[in-house]
DNA sequence: GACATAATGGACCGATCAGTTCACAACTAA
DNA sequence: TTAGTTGTGAACTGATCGGTCCATTATGTC
């Protein structure tokens, strides 16, 4: 019926994902967005709305293409198992070869003017609704394996997502992948292996 | 000699601070900064040079005002009363009742856009250099009492600037001090009491 | 009181910010 | 071929960015 995109709209999103990472929501201006992903201005609001608006798909994006292996971690069976396996997943995440360093939630939700106050809530909102599901998922398989002594669901829940964060400062600060595996590894001398 | 100055210096590096720690470095606008000061533009560039330079100064008397007990934790005989006095005093400063949330440090130091790189990368190297100095003073009193189970000093201090880092972006996010408190606690628990 | 000096307020700078508008080009369906 | 629709490029908007300039005002010294 009418012209077609000529641009594929994933591409768009990983590309703009990339400068949001690595800069920043509020880092990151609507020339960089256009520099990187080809489009001018117009293209991409009729595609996709306010910066704002694109930020959100590109999270959602996010979500799907590099945060996906969390659910896979809460399906392991053993608070050890699980917990083995988001880190080390992080570790990957935040200091991959072919991906900005850090997190783009973190990064994004740090620090930023009260004008973009909003899209700060969500991410929060966001990384507690996941810390919430960790909780929930080590409540309900704490028998089929021992937490460290002395930890209840929740402190371990609150400390390995308290982890988490921290290793996204760290890659951000030039932490490699090794530096993070070495810290998970000292992190899980604490957890009983069964 | 000369017209005095009608505001003090001290005063006006507080102000700034505090927005500055609210808002980041690059989420502060020069605006914002004349509106918690009071000062006009002129007056401020005339004392304090461009945006940059007053940053440096804000960090300057940030560590002066509200990091220098990172010293007297080092002063600390054993790795278990540094690491403790070092935690539970990162908790008063990322959730102390009359300070922004979080910590100025790392909110600054997180995605900002490629123009001010350099900032970042000074917050970075201080930070490093704290770092430093803790795996150090571990490195000394290793003998005068354990380190968790099966971990060297470095393992040490890179765990505890981890999760000072954590805290901070808790911090940031919301959480109070009696919830870090209960974290540091928790990360406590590894550690032998003598 | 006059002079030298420094702080001040306010106007002003070019650059960039996110966002809008619109004429035109490109394409599909009939 | 043409009518209808949608994507595109470029010019443009007002606001704000960090930073400069200068005439004026206030002050201490002699």
């Amino acid at each position: 019926m009418a012209r077609p995109r000529q641009f594929d709209e994933t591409e768009v999103l990983d590309k703009a994902l990339q400068v949001f990472w690595r800069q920043g929501y509020e880092g990151t201006s609507l020339t960089d967005l256009l520099d990187a992903t080809g489009l001018t201005k117009s293209s991409l609001y009729m595609a996709f709305g306010c910066k704002a608006d694109l930020f959100r798909r590109v999270v959602e994006y996010y979500y799907a293409e590099h945060l996906a292996f969390r659910q896979q971690a809460l399906d392991e069976p053993t608070p050890r198992r699980i917990v083995e396996r988001l880190l080390y997943g992080m570790v990957d995440l935040h200091a991959g070869p072919n991906t900005p360093p850090g997190c783009l939630e973190t990064g994004a939700a740090l620090a930023c003017s009260p004008e973009n106050e909003a899209i700060r809530k969500e991410l929060i909102q966001n990384r507690a609704r996941f810390n919430r599901l960790l909780r929930q998922r080590l409540e309900a398989v704490k028998d089929a394996g021992p937490l460290p002594a002395g930890m209840t669901a929740e402190d371990a829940a609150q400390l390995v997502g308290l982890t988490i964060q921290g290793m996204a400062v760290q890659a951000n600060a030039g932490a490699t992948r090794n530096d993070l595996r070495r810290i998970v590894r000292i992190f899980l001398l604490g957890w009983p292996e069964k």
